[in-house]
RNA sequence: UCCUCGAUAGCUCAGUUGGUUAGAGCAUCUGACUGUUAAUCAGAGGGUCCUAGGUUCAAGUCCUAGUCGGGGAG
């Protein structure tokens, strides 16, 4: 994987590059569509690659493990033959659901055992075999097994937490060393800075995982229920600290608003399931700002979703429509607002990055963000 | 015409031997959702308990008559 930086804005932390793998580019900054089970929700891959036109998605191995498992996705060539998809593939390493799956988990030195949700089998994760999975999903990045701890933690517990991720990242280092990939083609190992909302915790973190030299870092502990400036303060302070010449992902974030304010801090990758799991709840992101389109005062709105066209979902169909489908839990309802959202994502970063080009990022931030933000 | 069963929220229905402020599901309205245990979850509004009398300290509940509806008989 090679980064290339092509613009930093003058006035903020903003700025745009080119990631380029053998399978292609990606462009920054950059939002990539979750798919934990091997779908980005109600979305057709053929959607992804010529709609939404999203060069990476996401996948999770705690999911794939459980369903379909290895050794299926093995036999399907990994997890880009299973879906048929052939652009940029990230695996979480499962260290989400070590903070989301609290409740039927265990963690130890040695690595986390898991009552599978599923069936309440019993499996162990160690950071080895966490990379050993992601090997057979044969992602193009994989993501360090982390812990992420919850907010708000004690200084204690942060500490504690904070440095044993960090002796798992060397042990996934390590492991991913000791290895090849399974299916030809270069997998990145991406570290993920924890610490929760500790400065020094976050900077001692961010520079543990700076001096692992892969080839990409993550920032990880954060869009758990902090107030956002806490977020935003957080992300400042970590990409102050990782190197300018490498993509920084902040994961899980987040909101549009969110998005902007940490492109200006110095972030170029973002997922979050807010797009695909809000709008199936009805929550559209448009242009013109937010929409709940399940509410009465759409019932009769025959407007499009966006007022100018972002994909054929503006052309095709009305707000109205979409209101319908959804108070009537039609599965197309969750397809047409899924698409609606990751295109509008997809979108915001495509413009974010043209305005970090031109040289008028921050102003272009404050008239969108006043726009995109507002509650319709 | 007679017999019988029923009538409670927008809809479908609970409601104990008469006893606090009459409930549920769905629908409606609103909100939440941030590396997906989630097409999920939460909250709110909404009642002349068919009508009119009666019994009782107290009636959705018991009695009488009526209205409307289902079923049956002739």
């Amino acid at each position: 994987m090679k980064f290339e930086l092509q613009a930093s804005c003058t006035s903020t932390s903003a700025r745009a590059g080119e990631i380029t793998t053998e399978r292609g580019t990606i462009q920054t900054p950059i939002f990539m569509p979750v798919g934990t089970i091997g779908t980005v929700k109600a979305i057709h891959t053929r959607e992804l690659r010529e709609d939404i036109n999203a060069p990476v998605i996401l996948g999770n191995t705690y999911h794939l493990y459980l369903r379909p498992g290895t050794d299926t996705l093995e036999k399907a060539g990994g997890l880009h033959g299973f879906l048929g998809w052939d652009r940029h593939i990230l695996t979480d390493s499962g260290g989400y659901q070590v903070y989301s799956l609290s409740a039927i988990r265990k963690i130890t030195e040695e690595g986390v055992q898991f009552k599978s949700h599923l069936d309440g089998s019993k499996l162990f994760f160690t950071p080895e075999y966490v990379m050993d999975i992601q090997r057979s999903l044969g992602s193009d990045i994989m993501m360090a097994f982390d812990e992420c701890p919850p907010y708000p933690s004690t200084y204690d517990y942060a500490k504690k937490s904070m440095e044993m991720t960090h002796r798992w990242l060397e042990r996934c280092v390590a492991q991913v060393k000791s290895n090849q990939p399974k299916y030809g083609f270069e997998q990145s190992l991406f570290p993920i800075v924890q610490g929760s909302t500790f400065d020094n915790l976050r900077i001692k973190s961010a520079e543990f995982a700076a001096s692992q030299d892969c080839d990409g870092n993550a920032i990880g502990g954060l869009s758990v229920g902090e107030p956002a400036e806490d977020m935003y303060h957080h992300a400042k302070l970590v990409c102050d600290i990782l190197p300018a010449s490498k993509p920084r992902y902040l994961m899980g974030v987040g909101t549009p608003a969110n998005l902007l304010e940490c492109i200006a801090r110095g972030v170029d990758m973002f997922d979050c399931v807010m797009p695909t799991r809000n709008g199936r709840n009805g929550m559209i992101f448009t242009v013109d700002g937010i929409i709940n389109i399940k509410n009465a005062k759409w019932k009769n709105d025959f407007s499009p979703i966006n007022s100018f066209p972002l994909s054929f979902i503006d052309t095709d169909y009305t707000k109205a429509y979409l209101s319908h489908l959804l108070r009537c839990d039609e599965r197309l309802g969750g397809q047409i607002a899924s698409l609606a959202n990751l295109t509008f994502y997809l979108w915001l970063m495509r413009e974010a990055r043209k305005h970090i080009l031109d040289g008028n990022f921050a102003d272009w931030k404050m008239k969108t963000l006043e726009r995109i933000t507002r509650r319709l």
